[in-house]
DNA sequence: GTTTTTACTAGACCCGTAGTACAGTAAAGA
DNA sequence: TCTTTACTGTACTACGGGTCTAGTAAAAAC
């Protein structure tokens, strides 16, 4: 099966590759063959189209993501009790990763595929979307823990704001693309610290 | 002149509409001519290429939408003396607008065409980052008036933080648009809007 | 009032890419 | 030994972008 495995994610990573540097559609599988060094046949063993490709994209990628934020705040959580520190710490973290990157962080594939939906089946953009509320409810949950110690200095709707990870992160990479500057993402992640810091700061 | 105007514009409105729903490549030149009810040759009349669309689109949209800023925060210092008030009072203004566009708003032609600049040219990509830009220094300039009067409570980068509205707003419409919840971005301006509350609140 | 330019229509044609179909094959596994 | 897996290779269809060209009705310029 290494042989199945191997030429499946030699595929997916020229692909990302592409996808993350061109788009979806100006991807051929011309280019994603001759980058796997296979033949056209080969690629269409493994994925009976392009939007079976694009599934498996997008579910290797939140894969990869989630475990990325699985590692980060359990590392965070490790340096200290405290749940608003840590986040705190995460946070920091996941900014200097980014920066860390030089050629930006494949985050942009929901994007990606956000902004082209209509060419993608319904299974893509569902996975898309569950993908989204499972990080709303993992920071929704870090940020009621949070808030059952320190009580917050502004009323805010808890969903939004545990989807404001996301969308920081989304956003910050849609100007560091736009603008061609490698740490908008990490500036944007760094405001979002300094929001938690204030909104969750002792009150006296 | 009022054929050619009237013909080119058709064709921006119909491109615009398909190519927030489904992307830019996979709008076709066939739907667009078919959409504004003219012939193969009159589209490559008004536009050499699809490239040259893109750029049109891109232009008109960034008119309309620094239409769109100018008058919600003219009209917000109109009701208020005070720059972090009508600050405040605009981006309430924006969150209730974005969430009265049923279809969403077409802020996200920015993402769109990020996530696929390697399609477009230079000229295309210049125009975007220029818009960001743009707006950078527009709200770095506002922010400024207001840390002028209410000293910040956290140190922050004035140029990220001039960023943020840019972010959260396209960060709030890939959220919304993966989804397919309509007040993501609406939300996410409301913490925003937050923060700022926070930010530059008086000390005692 | 004639000429020129503008704003198109209509149709033929080339090229690249997605996708299908199918014949063949080397190697691993049952 | 037989079958399945993981491909290669070729040939073909269909569609979309883009070019070219011939023609034309109406407005603008002279």
């Amino acid at each position: 099966m290494s042989q199945r495995t191997d030429t499946r994610s030699r595929i997916l990573d020229v692909a990302e590759a592409s996808v993350l540097s061109k788009g979806f559609e100006a991807t051929s599988i011309e280019e994603i063959v001759a980058g796997a060094e296979i033949s056209r046949g080969g690629f269409f063993y493994h994925f009976k189209d392009k939007n079976a490709l694009a599934r498996a994209m997008l579910e290797r990628y939140i894969e990869v993501e989630n475990q990325l934020y699985d590692d980060l705040f359990e590392r965070a959580s490790e340096l200290n009790d405290d749940p608003l520190h840590s986040m705190l710490i995460g946070l920091k973290m996941l900014a200097e990763m980014l920066e860390d990157m030089p050629e930006g962080h494949p985050g942009c594939v929901i994007a990606a595929t956000a902004y082209q939906d209509r060419l993608f089946d319904k299974g893509v953009q569902e996975l898309n979307r569950q993908a989204i509320l499972g990080w709303r409810k993992r920071f929704r949950t870090m940020f009621e823990d949070i808030a059952a110690i320190y009580e917050p200095r502004d009323e805010v709707n808890m969903d939004a704001l545990g989807d404001m990870v996301s969308s920081v992160v989304e956003g910050g990479l849609v100007l560091q693309r736009a603008l061609r500057e490698h740490n908008s993402a990490s500036e944007q992640i760094m405001l979002l610290r300094s929001y938690l810091k204030l909104l969750f700061s002792p009150k006296a």
